[in-house]
RNA sequence: GGCGACGUACCCAAGUGGCUUAAGGGGACGCUCUGCAAAAGCGUUAUUCAUCGGUUCGAAUCCGAUCGUCGCCUCCA
């Protein structure tokens, strides 16, 4: 089966079919940066960085593009609050986006465009749509004509009329209609601005999507992503304003991710129950967080819960586990067969992205496995180099939730390893000479440290706990 | 009011017409291994998929009703 997954746009399963034949362009909607990001947003970047790595795990190239869109009225908003400059502000927490998606291992993209660098194109696609006759001018306002766009609502399923009932919509004498939408703001005194046709102003929210996808991908490209609240109105107003320029359709598949609640509400700084990212990471390892987000498929509603993380972390363990045994086992003899597990885990890959069904292989595959590997006859070396290899391209070349390499708490390895050489000794006589007091002083000590100790017949291993 | 999603074991969560008398993870209990542990393995934990009807040779999967939960329609990933 070939990739496959669900687009917003059609409401159904299709096979994706790229512009150009091994290469995948995809926009994903990246942060406003008014604040540090949240464990809800996080999810949609994981998500979207999964779903990027599954394209290069199954052969394809990948221009990934996700902006920072640093002008934006929460910024100006923010800089007013604690006096300073909204630029200083929209740099502060662009510089923290980047380090916060880095330390949960979320691959920075192809392209970080920034909305400020992109101006001379946002004015250039707003004025082109002036020009056709799809946006007007009110005093240095620019707005999108929604009647010009006949398509209009075809990604979020909604009726430009039932737009106009919904009492919602603020009602704004200059606009010609109630649903059309800011292209340019015009700035107030003291707000941070950019020359244009229209006088001084900034770009409204949707545009710079549009623009900083286009420039980069292309008129037209495969996939643009981004979170569930985004269809609308954001995703459908990027469409109005980018089709009624180019004529062209402007992203083939849409990809939305599902919300996450925190103990089954809504996350809001006012119901007191908002975390960001960086708040989580003092918890958890970014391992863990990544695995109990990929264990509910991502376009379900995720809860998240202190339970919830528990369990992700004791399930992730298991699978380290493995990873670690692969490492340490001796060469045995068996054969053990890693092609069918491997199909498993691509053929759930492949159908919409089911992270939690290729979980179940994953799983599957490690019970053989430690069998296999604790039987008498071992493994054979090809055997464990094949499995090693799968498990690196898959959890940690898609998933990103192994670690090849020895947590060692941060000490220095070189001489931890030695004084934990020492200490195995030590315990193994202390235990040839059956006394028990002093080996179980050794380990239940050790514990307290955050060493585990794990005898087996082919010696004693150690790790942390983390 | 309009549009949409969902309700699967103690918890999380796949499956969406026959391969399933329902994957996988966590938890619990019993066992194997172990000096004792840990790790690993084995077994048990849903004849049942919110409820009630219907369609079908066959339904958790399709249709209808009912109850419940949630999202969007406004800044929001």
């Amino acid at each position: 089966m070939p990739i496959s997954f669900y687009n917003t746009l059609t409401r159904k399963v299709e096979e994706f079919k790229p512009i150009v034949e091994g290469r995948v362009s995809m926009y994903t909607c990246g942060p406003t940066v008014y604040d540090f990001f949240h464990i809800g947003n996080a999810r949609s970047f994981v998500m979207s960085d999964v779903v990027r790595r599954y394209f290069e795990f199954s052969g394809y190239e990948v221009n990934y593009v996700m902006n920072i869109t640093d002008i934006d009225d929460k910024i100006i908003k923010r800089g007013n609050e604690e006096n300073r400059p909204s630029s200083e502000v929209a740099e502060t927490f662009a510089t923290a986006f980047l380090e916060d998606t880095k330390r949960f291992g979320i691959r920075h993209a192809s392209t970080h465009p920034r909305a400020t660098e992109t101006m001379e194109e946002i004015i250039a696609h707003i004025k082109a749509l002036v020009d056709k006759g799809a946006a007007y001018e009110v005093d240095g306002d620019v707005y999108f004509r929604v009647s010009a766009f006949k398509e209009y609502g075809k990604l979020s399923g909604k009726k430009i009329e039932d737009l106009q009932i919904g009492a919602r919509i603020e009602a704004d004498d200059r606009k010609e209609n109630p649903v059309d939408f800011s292209l340019w703001k015009s700035a107030k005194p003291g707000e941070p601005s950019w020359d244009s046709p229209w006088g001084k102003g900034r770009p409204g929210w949707h545009i710079e999507c549009s623009v900083m996808s286009q420039k980069y991908l292309g008129k037209t490209f495969d996939i643009h992503a981004g979170g569930n609240d985004l269809i609308f109105p954001h995703h459908e107003n990027e469409i109005a304003q980018s089709e009624a320029l180019t004529g062209e359709p402007f992203a083939h598949y849409w990809m939305h991710f599902g919300f996450l609640n925190i103990d089954n509400e809504k996350m809001s700084k006012s119901l007191g129950n908002f975390f960001t990212a960086r708040d989580i990471l003092e918890k958890y390892s970014a391992e863990v967080i990544r695995f109990y987000y990929m264990q509910t498929h991502y376009r379900s509603p995720l809860n998240f819960t202190h339970e919830g993380l528990e369990a992700a972390k004791t399930g992730l363990q298991k699978l380290q586990g493995l990873y670690d045994a692969l490492e340490d086992a001796k060469t045995g003899s068996a054969s053990f067969d890693v092609a069918a597990h491997e199909q498993r885990f691509i053929d759930a890959m492949n159908d919409d992205f089911n992270t939690s069904a290729a979980f179940g292989a994953l799983f599957d595959m490690t019970r053989e496995a430690n069998t296999a590997l604790h039987a008498d006859t071992g493994m054979d070396d090809a055997s464990r180099a094949s499995l090693r290899d799968f498990l690196q391209r898959s959890c940690e070349g898609v998933f990103g939730i192994l670690s090849s390499e020895k947590d060692d708490g941060g000490a220095s390895s070189a001489l931890l390893d030695g004084v934990m050489q020492l200490m195995i000794e030590l315990r193994a006589e202390a235990r040839n000479e059956k006394q028990w007091a002093l080996s179980d002083r050794i380990r239940d000590g050790l514990k307290e440290l955050g060493i585990v100790l794990e005898d087996s017949r082919d010696g004693t291993r150690w790790k942390t706990t983390t």
